[in-house]
DNA sequence: TTAAATGTATCGGGTGCCCAATAAATATTA
DNA sequence: TAATATTTATTGGGCACCCGATACATTTAA
């Protein structure tokens, strides 16, 4: 695996920042992810850090996955060593509608940030 | 004050939902309220409100003006019973970079919700 | 068959958000 | 002045998120 970065410019330019906290919202963004395309936890992980700046560590994201397994938003399914997980159709529908209260909470603030 | 709604078939039609759990952001969200204009405690809190649906509570509030406060990220000034929070300079500058980062993470998703 | 690597899962400890209940300070009204 | 209303503030308890460390299960390599 080569060295990270020097040549790739782009890297990451935003991380988490000091003025204000800003975790939650992780279940919601674990639905989201897997309503693009199933995934394991590893690669969740790694696409919600690719977001983020920093990818949720194993003791983060796997209770996350039990609880949304639990609750029948998601469903896991053994594929080999890794566990692929699904949206289900109330996850789908939970989707939606946190996605609509979610622009409702956030969109203008959203607005008044110009893409780089 | 008249009753509530009953006329008004707008009312809010959008609730936190019950499939994730969507606290989080707070202090961000009071710094962005804050860059609109200055308010007191509880106007800001009213503010909030609108827009997520239930107002933070007192015992939510409160303790979070005080530790931006510490941070001086925002200031308070007397004014008769009512404390009015200004941003500070150092304000301004986190709220931009907490904006930059919250679109990064979050742009997507606002993007695949059609508003209604 | 061991050994190493990969992926899943739990544990203990910490923080911010969240509430209802309560208290305290200040301003207004009686 | 005394009672009421308004606004601020604290307390105690709960939960989601967050981490590093550790353990376990499974697959692959030696």
């Amino acid at each position: 695996m080569p060295e990270p970065s020097e040549t790739e410019t782009e890297a990451e330019e935003c991380c988490p920042p000091d003025c204000c906290d800003m975790r939650g919202m992780l279940s919601f963004q674990i639905l989201w992810e897997l309503s693009k395309k199933p995934m394991n936890g590893q690669e969740l992980a790694e696409q919600i850090g690719l977001r983020r700046g920093t990818a949720p560590s194993p003791g983060t994201i796997y209770p996350a996955l039990k609880e949304l397994t639990q609750k029948n938003l998601i469903s896991g399914e053994k594929k080999g060593r890794q566990v692929v997980y699904t949206l289900t159709k109330e996850g789908r529908v939970g989707l939606e509608v946190a996605t609509r209260y979610f622009y409702k909470v956030f969109h203008e603030i959203i607005e008044t940030a110009q893409p780089p």
